[in-house]
DNA sequence: TACACCTCTGAATCTTCCA
DNA sequence: CTGGAAGATTCAGAGGTGT
């Protein structure tokens, strides 16, 4: 389910029942049409928060009644995401506490990245922040892990410890003085310094909207604080990367904006067959990862050139055989291997390759036997389908 | 010069001089006991701050009258840098907007570190808030560089680049259509998210006050901030971090906290500065990085933790097989694999592990049987391994 | 309900071991 | 003896438990 509604978030707001949405991500634009200095201060003068509100008063009570409003709809067990302008920041964080309670105030988000350098004195902006409040404290949350540090020693992975008569935590031994393995642990829990790269100005995904955020950024706040089928709201959705990131993680959304363009936009990009939409993003996760491509993964130490518009191969070998190609297909995630060697076989006949490959990555099983196949075709287990083999096998 | 004052900062602080101070630090005490709950809203209610604020407005109030005081004091060219609680970012945050000026406001640093977790539900937290503000535009600053991150293109550091005609930048070139060397650059100017690590439990450096801070991170504010010969000032100087590190960059250091035990410990501290010469930060993460980006390529969709430490292996899966961890190797480039499995065999001793995996990447010819091998030991082919030997098979 | 105490954890160190 | 690798230890912070 998609909608994407034009008008102002709080009297758009007003047509929804309370508790039907799981998750709120919002990225309010920031305004502040006067900032005018106050009284010159000499310490004598009475102290008066009042007074130090008054400049960014009108930007407060229009996220506070939105806030609200928000507050309303959301369920007991939904969560917000508030990205701040760096101007903001205190502000949001002032009503945040206001509206929905200090005790529900879940983590600050430090987005970091690395951008291009200016002349600017001083040092480089290289971050944003982003609040995360609950309604309750029965919250939605999934927790992710990261690799632990490298300092890190294995034994503190593997072993289980326990204290000793004075405190202290030493390693566990039985009665032969050996230690104990404990349970294999998962790694770190994801902590609230994301580093994410920044759009590049240059990247695709780019779609000319000013504030554009990273889809993602947008995808780890849909998985760690809402499930497969859940509600995603933003009620300010702009470009509307929220709501495609939220398809791709197979939830319901809901975007908001005033301005018709980016409605029209939004609209767009979620009609656009998410199959581009996801290839861009692969890309871009391929690049945070530093791997150029799946087929990177497989060849890397073979010469290789890779085959983009191709649907039956993925790449030739640099190396001939009998002075004909080697064409190399990797078995695609939801394709059997009768499929893969389909549409390999296929390119076989028209290059007239004599030697061809096929990496298997998954055991869908095969309705027919291998060896019935054109035999030009070698079949190779990718280096994890082979771990998975030998782990069921041994298992059963 | 060196002066640790003990009393409430703001006394003390009325027999100093206008404009005699080049650089104040503080990490204020953050007062939770007096957290009030707030009454509910319902949205009908009329917007007002000052409800907002009560809670925190003895805390507010607290603050004020000293940062009046310490902008007093600072010169004209001086810079205060105030270090944040985690409850109270946005109160200094609107604080110093008004007693400094919003146009004073130069960088909010983020301090992230890694640590220990915990079971808590929800993001581990990670980092510290240090808001940095100068007294005037004509603020002292230097300029610090960090390494190019990995991906920026070398030309770039190293040809001179121009605008051309339609304003574009292009590589400049001489007369003969060749590039020209630039000067070299620096490297990338220090930016607002300050990877240091926490101050270890096992660090020297730990003198056991609670909210010690490392020593590197009050050189780098003493750094940027100041010069040698200047006078630093910390009103809340606790252990004496701030002195210790102001008096290692050859500063003038004042200290001041209104407890007798922190004088003492921090004049205790001057005598005999004590900095950690720590291995991660002289040598780096990557003297520790032992783990080839391969592992990445081989098990990308398995569940794996990456080992730095231990030279016998290089991953663990998350999977377990029969209670005892299943261990990954990856036989190096120069290595046969007879040397791989001794490497590996002593890791599977030592974890008594029942099931583990050598991944073969090359063909250095064995010099015994392969079956003559521990049978926990399974060796599986890289892809391109396979690859390489059926190329091989095929040619001779 | 309040709270004292116990448990679990991982980064970075210190210590020991071994070639 | 020496240097590096492997192993052991420390501490804080949050949750859980029991009185």
């Amino acid at each position: 389910m998609e909608k994407v509604l034009l008008g102002d978030c709080l009297k758009l707001l007003k047509k929804f029942e309370n508790n039907s949405i799981d998750l709120i991500y919002l990225d309010p634009p920031f305004f502040t049409n006067k900032v005018q200095k106050l009284k010159t201060r000499d310490g004598s003068k009475e102290f008066s928060y009042k007074d130090i509100w008054k400049s960014n008063e009108e930007y407060a009570e229009f996220l506070y009644y939105r806030f609200i409003e928000l507050k309303r709809v959301l369920k007991d067990t939904g969560n917000i995401f508030v990205h701040c302008d760096k101007n903001s920041t205190h502000i949001v964080k002032t009503l945040l506490d206001d509206v929905f309670g200090l005790e529900q105030f879940q983590s600050e988000i430090i987005w970091y990245y690395k951008r291009w350098s200016n002349s600017r004195k001083g040092l480089l902006p290289s971050h944003q922040t982003i609040y995360f409040y609950s309604k309750t404290k029965d919250f939605k949350f999934k927790t992710l892990y990261n690799n632990y540090s490298e300092t890190t020693n294995v034994d503190q992975i593997l072993q289980k410890r326990i204290r000793n008569n004075n405190g202290k935590t030493v390693y566990a031994r039985d009665e032969n003085g050996n230690t104990i393995n404990s349970d294999i642990k998962k790694g770190v829990p994801l902590n609230d310094v994301w580093e994410i790269p920044y759009l590049n100005p240059k990247a695709k995904e780019r779609v000319g909207y000013p504030t554009q955020k990273p889809i993602l950024l947008l995808e780890r706040i849909i998985e760690i604080a809402s499930n497969e089928g859940d509600i995603v709201l933003d009620p300010f959705c702009g470009s509307g990367t929220t709501l495609v990131a939220g398809k791709l993680k197979k939830r319901k959304v809901i975007g908001m904006d005033i301005s018709e363009d980016a409605i029209k936009l939004t609209n767009s990009r979620l009609d656009n067959p998410i199959k581009s939409e996801s290839n861009l993003l692969q890309k871009g996760k391929d690049a945070y990862n530093n791997v150029d491509s799946q087929v990177e993964k497989f060849l890397h130490d073979i010469e290789y050139v890779p085959v983009q518009r191709n649907s039956g191969i993925d790449a030739i070998l640099k190396e001939t055989y009998q002075n004909s190609p080697i064409l190399v297909r990797i078995q695609k995630e939801h394709e059997t291997i009768e499929e893969a060697i389909k549409q390999l076989s296929k390119a076989v006949k028209v290059k007239r390759s004599k030697k061809s490959f096929l990496i298997r990555i998954n055991d869908i099983k095969l309705l027919f036997e291998l060896d019935t196949v054109d035999h030009t075709i070698e079949i190779i287990n990718s280096t994890s389908y082979g771990f998975k083999e030998i782990l069921n096998n041994a298992n059963t």
